[in-house]
DNA sequence: AACCAGGACGTGA
DNA sequence: TCACGTCATGGT
């Protein structure tokens, strides 16, 4: 039995990329400032955060701030809720609209962030400590399935395979995809070819998303590192030829 | 100066 | 079901 194309295009990101630490949280941030690795909050190789409800729940409203947005706008917002100690769902629900949405205006949807944060904090506060059903996190106005999931692998260690719009650019254009798929059938195809694992699930989706912002900026040009991997047959016919087994 | 970022919702067909 | 418009700031 062949081993599954998805383990090792996961193989060949881990050999370019080494762990991606995520999610990155603020704690990391300020505990350890200066180290490469961890500069903006990531914490590559160590899986043992989240260590708290209160970075479960910064985790929760990083996912949703980062919807369509880039990471460092984010990032602003991040810190300008901690600087009004917001980032706990009592907290935020007392923020008025105008200071919760000029707090997270950097990260863009500023109006309908406030008000899918504020539904965030409110599911919260019913959940109780216990570890969302995927179907819950879907039942919140203002998250969907990347979010559920991204909430699901990273603030609660569950194995949730992440799909986003990088993995579909990438594996999409190495054209392991079919035209039409969603992000269930994605979500499938990933989760066929990896083992079930929550450290494998969280380092492919953070290896992606690295791929993708280094080869696959703008117009899809070839992907060199993946596609010898995705048409095996590639590399060895372009050192020569070898027939395979 | 367009174009894009670690999407989701509301609407009409 | 599904394509399309909308939401919005900040970096390239």
């Amino acid at each position: 039995m062949a081993r599954p194309l998805a383990e090792a295009i996961y193989a060949a990101l881990m050999g370019a990329y080494d762990p991606q630490g995520w999610w990155p949280l603020l704690a990391v941030r300020g505990v350890n400032p200066t180290a490469s690795g961890s500069l903006r909050g990531y914490h590559p190789g160590d899986y043992s955060y989240p260590r708290d409800d209160a970075q479960r729940f910064e985790i929760a409203v990083g996912a949703v701030l980062t919807q369509n947005t880039a990471w460092t706008n984010v990032e602003r917002a991040l810190q300008a809720l901690q600087a009004r100690e917001a980032i706990e769902p009592a907290a935020l629900l007392a923020l008025d609209d105008d200071t919760l949405e000029t707090a997270i205006r950097p990260s863009g949807y500023y109006r309908v962030k406030a008000r899918k944060l504020r539904e965030l904090a409110v599911f919260w506060q019913r959940l109780g400590g216990r570890i969302p059903r995927r179907d819950e996190l879907l039942g919140i106005w203002g998250v969907g399935p990347e979010t559920a999931d991204s909430i699901r692998l990273y603030a609660f260690g569950q194995a949730e395979m992440v799909v986003d719009a990088y993995t579909r650019r990438i594996l999409g254009a190495l054209g392991l995809l079919a035209e039409r798929a969603g992000y269930d059938q994605i979500k499938a195809w990933c989760v066929a070819g990896l083992p079930c694992r929550v450290e494998v699930y969280q380092e492919w989706h953070a290896l992606l998303v690295e791929h993708a912002k280094r080869c696959h900026r703008g117009a899809a040009g070839a992907d060199p590192l993946l596609s010898a991997v995705a048409d095996p047959g590639a590399g060895q016919r372009r050192r020569g030829g070898v027939s395979g087994a």
